[in-house]
DNA sequence: CTACGGTTGATGACATGTCAACAAACGGTC
DNA sequence: GACCGTTTGTTGACATGTCATCAACCGTAG
């Protein structure tokens, strides 16, 4: 019960934090961070829309919104896909580029700061082996969409 | 770095799944059930709205939009606040009542089944205390609202 | 080629949460 | 008692996420 409360009111405080930092330092919400990020990494900045949502593990509505108004702040474009004409390329613009690059390393301050930072290299590998084990336990039983 | 994405991603698959295993079984989200809850273990199944709001550390805005949808469903109810009258009293109803005796057994169990049944007692004590120690950092840096 | 079931992404209605503005009431001071 | 800064809770506008539905498109079977 204790690590239950424990981690309940850890998240709901770390999830606090870590937005206000990094909504102020960059004028991004993690979502928006999320997304940036995961294109950032992909071949060619740009990825397949339910690739996306897929490795997100977003609902694809969820992303088509969400892409729908990062689209407006010009961080993202949506392109035809070669080869399937329902499809569409999420491409990343240079400005969301730069939107990403520039708030990367603050968030990556805020995340030490706030979490890594007070735990030990003991608390690091058992967080890490606990969650891993818990994420297998749950994919196994997640709606194959 | 591997402590960070596993915490991430099984936040973000827990929440899922015990959301969805509330929702199916008791018809409840689990904000509601947060509610019920916080209200069911207060003196006389009732709280100042304010004082609610901060122990749930929500904020005051939030709560009262909750509410309303909560008293639209007949599982709170507002009264007045004898000695000030610029307060609200929030009250369990007896459907309330109900709903969170019936929800909280099989709450109790996703919980149990999903996270805590696939830990060591070793891992739930770090878990307990890593996120004892996060909670006390932030709770000293947070908005005094 | 045509028909058919499955996939893809967009959309509208709605639930939820945030923020700023507000009115009413409080409490201490003069 | 009138004043004034604070606290309380509500409200409206808006951002975000969910769900069901839809049209267009794919691939395959006949």
């Amino acid at each position: 019960m204790r690590a239950w409360i424990g981690y309940r009111r850890m998240r709901l405080l770390l999830d606090l934090q870590l937005q206000r930092d990094l909504m102020s330092q960059s004028g991004l919400s993690e979502p928006d961070y999320d997304v940036l990020s995961n294109l950032s990494e992909a071949e060619g900045r740009k990825k397949r829309l339910s690739e996306l949502a897929a490795h997100m593990r977003w609902s694809k509505s969820r992303l088509s919104h969400h892409l729908a108004r990062m689209e407006q702040r010009g961080l993202v474009e949506r392109h035809e896909c070669p080869g399937d004409a329902r499809g569409s390329m999420v491409v990343l613009t240079d400005e969301g580029w730069e939107a990403i690059v520039e708030a990367a390393p603050g968030h990556v301050a805020s995340v030490r700061r706030h979490m890594i930072d007070l735990l030990t290299d003991d608390e690091l590998d058992a967080l890490a082996d606990l969650s891993h084990r818990i994420v297998e336990h749950l994919s196994g039983q997640l709606p194959t969409s």
